[in-house]
RNA sequence: ACUUUGCGUC
């Protein structure tokens, strides 16, 4: 099964979860029995490429072959149907998975994050203010999703302060949530402040990866700011 | 190294 479901779960992130399911059907044919994390696989797999109704027919059918599916069958829905943009559907299968299993904190995250994107900023904030009293924040990528959220609402200034505050709890900003500062302050066209939050990332001993490079680079040259990237080599 | 959440280009 394990070989099985490291295929399927490589072809789902190819992309090609047509041939994810011939796979299935092969492992039917010689008597190798599916497991929890095949069918999760798949789920995602449907969701990689947009397919939600799909997706939501392996979590039917899993249950129909006696397979209960778990937290992490109901997180990877939420997520592609956040992705697709059917935030209400992500928040009714909330409700559904809380009839057989206990959301977990990246249950609140992937919702969190789609109902920004979505722009559904009233429930956004008071999920929040729910996780914000159940302790959710004490991790990385919550804050890093109010950063993303703040950035895009044009409110750079508030993230770097955001930023200041989870440092002062204990929270330690990584790569990501760097990059996604930078990444806002070169689209408001502020490259000495994207500048100072490379140096400050380094300082700190995050190191840079190739999405921050990339992120200063396309930046400055859309902020007609070209030869400042010379400075990054 | 069997499955899920946050970042850039496309």
């Amino acid at each position: 099964v394990v070989t099985y479901n490291a295929l399927i779960d490589g072809l789902c992130k190819m992309g090609e979860v047509q041939r994810a399911c011939s796979i299935l059907e092969e492992m039917f044919h010689k008597g190798c029995v599916p497991n929890i994390i095949t069918y999760n696989s798949l789920i995602d797999g449907y969701c990689k490429v947009g397919n939600t109704i799909a997706a939501r027919a392996v979590l039917q059918d899993m249950v129909a072959k006696g397979c209960q599916p778990d937290v992490l069958s109901y997180n990877i829905l939420i997520s592609g149907l956040c992705k697709a943009n059917e935030i209400q559907s992500a928040c009714d299968i909330l409700e559904e998975m809380m009839i057989c299993c206990t959301p977990d904190a990246v249950t609140y995250n992937t919702l969190l994050d789609g109902l920004f994107k979505g722009k559904r900023i009233k429930e956004a904030h008071i999920l929040l203010e729910k996780m914000i009293a159940h302790c959710y924040f004490s991790d990385v990528v919550p804050y890093t999703i109010l950063l993303g959220a703040l950035c895009k609402a044009d409110k750079i200034d508030d993230a770097q302060v955001l930023l200041q505050h989870m440092i002062r709890n204990g929270v330690e900003p990584d790569v990501v949530s760097y990059n996604t500062l930078i990444n806002g302050l070169c689209k408001a066209k502020r490259s000495d402040d994207a500048f100072a939050m490379l140096k400050m990332m380094t300082d700190r001993g995050c190191l840079p990866n190739v999405i921050t490079y990339n992120t200063m680079i396309y930046g400055l040259h859309t902020a007609q700011k070209p030869s400042e990237s010379h400075a990054l080599f």
